[in-house]
DNA sequence: GCAAAAGTGTTCCGACTACACCCATGC
DNA sequence: GCATGGGTGTAGTCGGAACACTTTTGC
């Protein structure tokens, strides 16, 4: 038996997969003769949709409260079964579009959870069909996000340190998100697809701020490495916003970051 | 609509998702009555396996030949489809030791490939069922890997950059492994899961060549940075290849790497 | 001795930190 | 004026790149 290292998965994998032996054993190697009893799924997409409220400083994720069974009253990601002919990518898509009315957001999948016996539906059917979730994390811009209320079911967004317990394994793909979104703001500039087309570099220091923490480095430090990258344009316009000296506004350079793409690099 | 951006993944998804509109409209509102026909789906694990020839400085990849349609006498990546049962990790560990035998790998979970039209077998069936990959990449050693030939089915370490033509869409999962190594590499110990229990400095430095090309630090500077991380031990044992000065064998100290584990930092 | 590989040290330079300080606005 | 936030500059320090140099082996 090989000795598997799993360790630079950082989710605690013992709910996902409950690690019972398959019944059939190896020695019956894979031939089109005698194959072993294929499982049956249901493709599921689950999604951490995060989005940021400068005003508040908080980070949000959005909720939506489960009015079927199995987990009846909890929270729990937005999500939806995969149809006929749908991509997961469509499946993702069509998940937001149901929850939100939203211009800009950043959409990327993040981890497939398919053990047994993660969803309890499983053991409740007749027949032996098991469920999937292909996870995914989004990040919208929050003022320009519109909840969508259906009247009967609750959508809510929550700051991120209040997240209650919730349905299925949702507790862990949020924790794995969040990991997610936390390196994408680091590596990418995932940041300027959730910030509106003009805008101030104290908007994109709150930005990061409010996601990574207050323990980075200082305003005037920040400002320094951003404009050296040389990926924002300076418009020359001001906007005076209550107090204190206008400042400029300015635009990501998508052609300036073009070359930057694939260089290993840091962009906070 | 929203506008989603899907540019940091990397993938050139044309193949993969083909991005046919679902046929079910976004107004009917997911509820609990009339619900839309869900898809079914057969889970398929395929896997991207790498392995370091560090005496001809190649990196090298597992292919298998196909012997049943479709995509009868291409290569292509192990795989298998997910057993009644067995979790996604149990059916990547399974391929695994069916193909060949080892002792140490690191293994970990890539992406999930779930595009209607990406299997031909899709069209073929009567029944409308969809296969879904969920690829997983490995790194085993080489010197400690004995392949599994069972007289029917072609086994082969090919050098990457000799890899063929691959069925199915396994050319881009495989070029994404890469990527993935590569950072892996970068910012993980991986290394020292391949590597023997003792090893030298100079044996790194081979595998962090072959893997990330000639196009970093000189061996020099490679040793200084990776002692000052202070989590190899020097066994005082001193091993004589041929020419040269003979060199120390080192260990890896995974305990005082403990604490390093969730900081930012950079392995190369 | 010479080649080859291991291992050490040193110099240079760029980047990041931590500030101090100036600028422009609202009130 | 003063508070507030924007924006610039600088001195100290840390770390990586480049490369010279020493050490210990095989032949």
């Amino acid at each position: 038996m090989p000795t598997t290292n799993h360790q630079s998965q950082d989710l605690d994998r013992s709910l996902v997969s409950s690690k019972q032996p398959s019944k059939q054993s190896i020695a019956s190697i894979e031939q089109p003769s005698n194959p072993a009893k294929l499982a049956d799924f249901k493709v599921g997409v689950d999604t951490v949709i995060f989005s940021v409220d400068t005003v508040q400083h908080r980070l949000l994720v959005l909720l939506v409260m489960r009015h079927q069974a199995p987990f009846t009253d909890y929270w729990s990601l937005p999500g939806t079964l995969v149809r006929e002919g749908e991509s997961l990518e469509d499946a993702a898509d069509r998940v937001l579009t149901e929850k939100i009315r939203v211009n800009n957001l950043y959409l990327e999948q993040l981890f497939t959870f398919g053990g047994p016996n993660r969803d309890p539906r499983e053991s409740e059917a007749a027949y032996n069909v098991r469920y999937l979730s292909v996870s995914h994390f989004a990040l919208v811009r929050f003022e320009d996000t519109a909840l969508i209320a259906d009247g009967v079911s609750g959508i809510a967004w929550y700051p991120l340190d209040r997240v209650p317990q919730l349905a299925f394994d949702h507790n862990q793909i949020l924790t794995y998100g969040y990991q997610r979104l936390r390196s994408k703001l680091e590596y990418s500039p995932v940041a300027f697809d959730v910030l509106p087309e003009m805008f101030t570099l104290g908007d994109v220091y709150q930005l990061y701020a409010t996601v990574l923490g207050e323990d980075f480095a200082d305003y005037s430090n920040f400002r320094t490495r951003l404009l050296k990258l040389r990926v924002l344009k300076d418009t020359g316009i001001k906007t005076s916003r209550g107090a204190g000296r206008p400042a400029s506004l300015y635009q990501f350079d998508a052609e300036a970051f073009e070359p930057l793409k694939d260089k290993p690099m840091v962009f906070l």
